[in-house]
DNA sequence: CATAAAATGTGATCGATGATCACATAAATG
DNA sequence: CATTTATGTGATCATCGATCACATTTTATG
């Protein structure tokens, strides 16, 4: 997502060329799809808001789901981004164990992820919907790009590991496992059936969900059952 | 969902009446879905399909997002279906401890909700969807209805805790806990993120899940961050 | 600087879709 | 049998996604 410096309305266009469509066309996407939903999202409407004809975005996107693939696409980098932001700004307080350090660092990167999925539902949605990981000619998460969030999860746990919280036996199992538990959490927040939940409980679920991760984590005898 | 007995195709047909459009059409809709995607399927084509005007389909649901919420409210009750009869199939070894009871138990549960989100990708996604539990005037999981997957659940956590596997404390946060964590990684086996991995690997996650879960929940020591 | 090339936007247009309507036919009811 | 109700038909409308030849602006090149 290169965010060029100009994102110019409607009513302050006067020149032929929009100027920045590409990256308006998609902020713009989010908030309606946000009021009308995916289906209610139609390329003419966004485009007569944005004062242009609707065929001037396909000089931009294929079709209507390559824009939302480059929506999705977006998402991912910026819940990157806010993975280490979060990370490095929160452990300013030093003179710790590396016991201590490793858990603040992986209990501030699922928080990162939880609060990506709550403050961008729609987003968060479309990344794991049939645009984004469902697209069929898109391989995400076999790359090893240090961007990455799922990237960032291991290394949270390789430092869990270092640390000495989690038993090496524990940490190979580990990514998929934790993956699976801060998804679920942040997915269900998303998906309405937490709703009659207020802000803090929902966050007080996804503590009692890396408590009990790290809990189980800390036994290295998984039980089969 | 009621099943008449005769879900009538195009060629059978010779009557003015279809006879089943009601459900062939929710029948249909999920295999079109499947095939192009919840966008690519249309009202017009599966009506041509089934022999019979789109206009048709509106004498049955109000608009297309009441056929795919009526598909979903199917789906939610399947899932409970397949959660109590695949329980009570698998627990035919008696002479067991009340611990290994609730577990296997437990354990079943699990296994029925992954097994239905797998096998039934389409209407999985579409349940957790905007015409699943994103909908508006839905109040979906305030039900306690006995036989409401989510209540199946809770019912299951409760014979952990008679059972004595996990504390009277463990028991009270732990209803949207097993909930996010089965839902996770029923979702991500769903939503293409594990398309590299083969069933036999899929399932071994799921287990990995419910042993850390369990184990999780059997220290009461929950440790905050 | 001038001019060619590339990028971006326009308006018209096509086929398909969701939805509604008056009307037609079958099934259920009494 | 007659009437009411349920279900299906065909026509129709506004809207949508997508493509096209053409217009305008920006950028690159000699």
């Amino acid at each position: 997502m290169t965010l060029k410096n100009k994102p110019i309305s409607q009513q302050q266009r006067h020149s032929y060329h929009h100027g920045n469509l590409s990256d308006a066309i998609k902020e713009l996407a989010i908030k309606l799809i946000a009021e009308h939903g995916v289906d209610g999202f139609s390329i003419r409407q966004a485009a007569g808001i944005l004062g242009v004809a609707s065929s001037a975005v396909y000089r931009h996107y294929q079709d209507k789901s390559a824009l939302l693939k480059a929506i999705c696409e977006d998402g991912f980098f910026r819940l990157g981004q806010q993975w280490v932001s979060l990370i490095e700004s929160g452990v300013v307080s030093m003179d710790a164990t590396p016991q201590a350090m490793s858990l603040a660092r992986f209990s501030l990167g699922a928080d990162a992820y939880f609060k990506f999925a709550t403050e961008n539902p729609v987003v968060f949605q479309l990344m794991f919907g049939p645009y984004g990981t469902g697209s069929q000619d898109w391989t995400l998460f076999q790359t090893h790009s240090t961007d990455h969030p799922f990237a960032m999860l291991c290394k949270a746990l390789d430092e869990l590991k270092s640390a000495g919280v989690i038993s090496e036996k524990a940490r190979e199992n580990a990514e998929y496992l934790a993956f699976s538990m801060i998804h679920g959490i942040s997915c269900l927040a998303v998906s309405g059936v937490f709703k009659e939940m207020t802000r803090d409980q929902l966050w007080e679920q996804l503590m009692l969900v890396k408590a009990n991760l790290i809990s189980g984590l800390s036994n290295n005898n998984l039980q089969k059952s």
